[in-house]
RNA sequence: GCCGGUAUAGCUCAGUUGGUAGAGCAGCUGAUUUGUAAUCAGCAGGUCGGGGGUUCGAGUCCGUCUACCGGCUCCA
């Protein structure tokens, strides 16, 4: 970065502190505006900014069009930001003195050697590590706004006070926030719970419940064709399908340790405190199911590595406030597999799922929004959310590190984000908001093989315990199916397209023929419908389009004496009269290369 | 689970200060036989999310449950 652009929005550096600043500049407005409301923090973020209150009110939509009122006076006041320093003890009575009492609370954690610096913009004095702008005039008086309010836990705490943040972005001009919201109303059009609704792939229904989505004919069309592509792609890489129970009795989660770490997660049938009946419980999880097969006979170093499969539904009681749309549910279904494996094997199969795992995305076109992220324990939660001991985690975590390391995989680290029996690589998928959800996670297990008596006899004649691997190929279909539509604008890539093409008849003369022509297209699997309305032409096409059909299959008078069909595709080309052997050729090769072009 | 918002026809939305519901599109019927993004006419469609409460009277006001939305927390 050279000098010259340094102080411009384009270093990321400048934008963090353009917007840290104009989160100061919000805070002084809600003091000015309520002197009573208490200030907790306030940090830039990727997108602007936000500031954590503790009001004995909540900010409606006219209140923050009153705090951008005084933030506007404030920014053309300009206002020079000053830094000071206080020793602990001042800083602390200061922040009393104040009646500050979250800041007290965050200075008190600071280490004991810590600088403890504040920001002074006229009246108003926070508690911050800075840098700042120099004024507040640097901010451009229309060029922000403030998007929304809402609560929040103090430090994040669910057990602590919900305080209230609002949420702001800026720019340093006008036409750059303009821009912005622009780009962001565009997003919203492309939302999967919106578009999903509209296009009819789900639907959701008040009697059947939260989290419960019902698949209507296109969406469970689209599913059906990614589950048996996967399933398919499986088998071609040695996998063995299997087909387990939905539930199963406590008894087998207790031995898993799910009935420890995750009874409030599920969906238990019976009382699980009454030790005299038997309780079932639906299955959160596939492990212990297909372990099973597994255990079915006595193993041979020979059988390893045993690849397992599954397309596994499964069910989680997600509490209230978490469900959305088809990405967050309670029953879903998964591309689940566990492979069984000698030490030895650990690195090659790791690879060969993370290899699975790329091509899916790749071939759906979510790839390049993905991000890799190596979830580790937290050794401060040993026992309490992590089973096993501190060597067997450094000994897994010590293993993946190295095999991502000769992958050359670039991931983040996400310290606390393990399964209770091992560490993952989770592949994050950035949706059209910037919100990021795992999509694939590959996870390594030195644990629950143990616990099911799960072993091999080696070639030296020794019983040893194996290693497994947790994976999915391609996640979650539900959440997959949400992302390909905000990825595609619901305008899927033909060969996942429910209708695929359909056929339109100009006039009565022309529907025999039509239907004739769909027939043959579905007699090899290209999923064709007719339009046979006494509609004119313009308003079949309009439908097709506003459905995302790829092909619209035109045929008049014209085509029946020539022999053809005239194509038009839902990009709006028109590519001409043509045989409809000749459509039907290309149209199975577009599909059979899952092309994402058309 | 927590904070806040929303709920009127299949969809998108109107509905004055409380006086028991309207439009467009979709649907159905008929006419029209149409060449690349909306042909015309008619018909039908709602216990105003559910149960309560206030009131002579509630779609409008209050509380509660449910669902949906925006966040927080959680996501083995």
């Amino acid at each position: 970065m050279s000098e010259e652009n340094l102080y411009t929005f384009e270093n990321p550096e400048y934008r963090k502190t353009f917007w840290h600043t104009s989160s100061h500049v919000m805070a002084q407005a809600v003091k000015r505006l309520w002197p009573e409301v208490k200030l907790a923090i306030g940090p830039a973020i990727d997108e602007g900014w936000y500031y954590d209150f503790d009001a004995p009110f909540s900010f409606t939509p006219e209140h923050l069009t009153q705090i951008e009122g005084e933030m506007k006076k404030i920014i053309k006041e300009r206002i020079r930001l000053e830094r000071t320093e206080k020793p602990r003890a001042d800083a602390i009575a200061y922040m009393e003195s104040m009646q500050e009492p979250y800041k007290v609370e965050l200075i008190e954690d600071l280490p004991e050697d810590a600088v403890i610096s504040f920001y002074t913009q006229g009246e108003f004095t926070d508690l911050c590590a800075g840098p700042h702008l120099d004024h507040t005039g640097r901010l451009r008086h229309n060029g922000f706004k403030l998007t929304k309010s809402c609560g929040a836990y103090w430090r994040g705490d669910s057990s602590r006070k919900m305080l209230q943040r609002i949420y702001g972005i800026g720019f340093p001009t006008k036409d750059e926030l303009d821009a912005y919201l622009e780009a962001q109303a565009e997003a919203l059009k492309r939302d999967h719970n919106k578009l999903g609704r509209e296009l009819e792939f789900f639907t959701t229904v008040e009697e059947i419940g939260q989290g419960l989505p019902i698949l209507l004919p296109k969406g469970a069309r689209v599913i059906q064709t990614l589950q048996r592509w996967i399933e398919d792609e499986e088998q071609k890489r040695g996998y063995l399908l299997t087909k387990t129970p939905l539930m199963a009795k406590s008894d087998l989660y207790k031995i898993s340790g799910h009935w420890d770490h995750y009874l409030d997660g599920m969906f238990v049938l019976g009382d699980p405190q009454d030790e005299t009946k038997e309780c079932f419980a639906l299955r959160p999880m596939t492990c212990p199911f297909q372990y099973q097969v597994y255990l079915n006979r006595a193993r041979s170093y020979r059988d390893l590595p045993m690849r397992l499969g599954e397309t596994s539904t499964l069910f989680r009681n997600e509490d209230s406030g978490e469900m959305h749309g088809l990405i967050r549910v309670r029953q879903f279904t998964i591309s689940e597999g566990h492979l069984v494996l000698r030490p030895e094997q650990l690195e090659e199969e790791f690879k060969g799922c993370l290899e699975l795992a790329k091509y899916c995305l790749e071939t759906v076109g979510m790839l390049e929004n993905c991000t890799f992220r190596f979830s580790q324990w937290d050794p401060a939660r040993a026992g309490i959310k992590y089973e096993g001991t501190a060597e067997q985690w450094e000994e897994a975590q010590k293993v993946m590190g190295n095999i991502l390391d000769n992958l050359g995989v670039e991931y983040t680290i996400g310290i606390d984000e393990a399964a209770f029996y091992g560490p993952k690589l989770d592949i994050q998928y950035k949706n059209v908001f910037g919100k990021e959800d795992t999509i694939v996670t590959i996870q390594i297990d030195m644990l629950l093989a143990q616990k099911f008596g799960m072993e091999y006899t080696d070639a030296d004649g020794q019983k040893k315990t194996p290693y497994i691997i947790h994976r999915t190929s391609l996640g979650c279909y539900e959440r997959t199916l949400a992302y390909l539509i905000e990825r595609y604008a619901g305008a899927l890539p033909l060969w996942m397209m429910p209708t695929q093409v359909m056929v339109m008849p100009i006039t009565d003369r022309a529907h025999e023929h039509a239907k004739e022509l769909a027939a043959k297209l579905n007699a090899v699997n290209i999923h064709a419908e007719t339009d046979c309305r006494s509609e004119k032409l313009g308003y079949k096409i309009r439908e097709a389009q506003l459905q995302k059909i790829p092909y619209m299959l035109v045929i008049g008078d014209r085509d029946m004496e020539n022999g053809t069909v005239s194509v038009r595709t839902r990009k709006g080309e028109d590519l001409g009269a043509m045989t409809p052997d000749e459509f039907t050729a290309k149209c199975l090769m577009e599909i059979a290369t899952k092309s994402k072009d058309v």
